[in-house]
DNA sequence: TGGTGCATTTCGCCC
DNA sequence: GGGCGAAGTGCACCA
């Protein structure tokens, strides 16, 4: 059930955080599993939102409603002011939910499966391989035999640098692979990334985009 | 005027990455801007969507409509199997829009009001000060006369750790400072990133919420 | 339940 | 328009 909700209103968020929203007509959003989200008419993002779980108060104030959605932590208060629309709809029907692809999982299962894309003689060793300061996306060894922590992204940025450098200290700090160091396999570096990569000692790697298409 | 299609429907997205949403009921909307988002009955986020700036193409193939919104690099098509209700409505007056407070920002501005919250004998000397690596929230000058990079947060975890290092390593590449050290100011430091910030010598300092009330 | 990181992140700011 | 980082990020996954 998705309930579509046209109204003047006025909200307060206590919670994260803290907002206002002055009076206006908007559209609000209530859904099956009580998740809420009021949207004025520009952007994806609606101005205030709370997620399942919550528990709804409907309050009068004279002619005023106030509906209060509550958990433990956050409190949204909606001051409907004027009610313009209030229809609810069945979305019957088991939802199938979104097939992704192009995720970058997909693009670490295909590195996985394609160590060859590395450079010749690279090898793969796990995936997620847990370092004591996060996972390392794919722990790998090069044609030398040393070891690699590769980061792997659709787009590498600045911190996807620091990841890899804090990796590869975790993993040298506890000694067990000798001297370890980074690499960042990504479809995309941006070139503000690839310098502090350079500076910071960390190698990169940019890879085709076939393994879309899997 | 925000439009609120209920239809069972199927969509496929291509762009930065691809998607297939199979044949459901959904709610469909559709902004003044042209941002269209496609929703099922759990959850705040939409299963699919795109933001404002598309070019909206209708089709028709026998009975069955094709919605094709697009953009130079994205694509989203909906095709409408059955259209259960489809209704506009003007959310006419400009939207005030969203006021908020409790922000990283506002936590920023108050340190530098309150440089004496991070100890006797501090000085703030900039906001957003450039080290070449991005730009550090707060630079500081502690009792000692050191040169200190503040990272600001609300809730510090590990990047957070990895970005005050970032700053470090860039401004003592510069030289123009001396030695410069780390400092990591936030509401709250998970425990994690205490011990993370130990290691890697980021020095770390929770800071109460009477901030929040300005 | 909390820690951790991806996301078609979105959004805003500054260059 | 691209770079950069916050967000009441949401969300899934895993311990």
């Amino acid at each position: 059930m998705v309930r579509v909700v046209i109204a003047s209103c006025s909200v307060t968020y206590h919670g994260r955080g803290e907002t206002d929203l002055p009076r206006a007509v908007r559209a609000i959003l209530i859904k099956a599993d009580g998740a809420v989200s009021v949207h004025s008419d520009i952007g994806n993002k609606p101005l205030n939102y709370m997620g399942a779980g919550n528990t709804l108060t409907i309050t009068r104030k004279g002619r005023q409603q106030i509906w209060t959605f509550a958990t433990k932590k956050e409190t949204i208060t909606v001051r409907i002011h004027r009610l313009i629309s209030d229809t609810a709809f069945p979305l019957d029907g088991a939802e199938p939910g979104l097939e992704r692809r192009g995720t970058e999982h997909q693009l670490q299962a295909w590195i996985a499966a394609n160590p060859s894309c590395l450079g010749r003689g690279w090898e793969v060793l796990a995936r997620e391989y847990p370092t004591g300061a996060g996972a390392v996306d794919i722990l790998a060894k090069d044609p030398n035999g040393q070891i690699v922590a590769v980061e792997v992204k659709r787009t590498a940025m600045l911190p996807s640098v620091d990841q890899a450098h804090r990796y590869v200290e975790a993993l040298n700090l506890s000694g067990e692979y000798g001297v370890v160091r980074g690499l960042i396999a990504a479809v995309d570096v941006r070139p503000n990334t690839r310098a502090q990569a350079d500076r910071r000692g960390i190698s990169w790697i940019e890879l085709p985009q076939i393994w879309r298409n899997d």
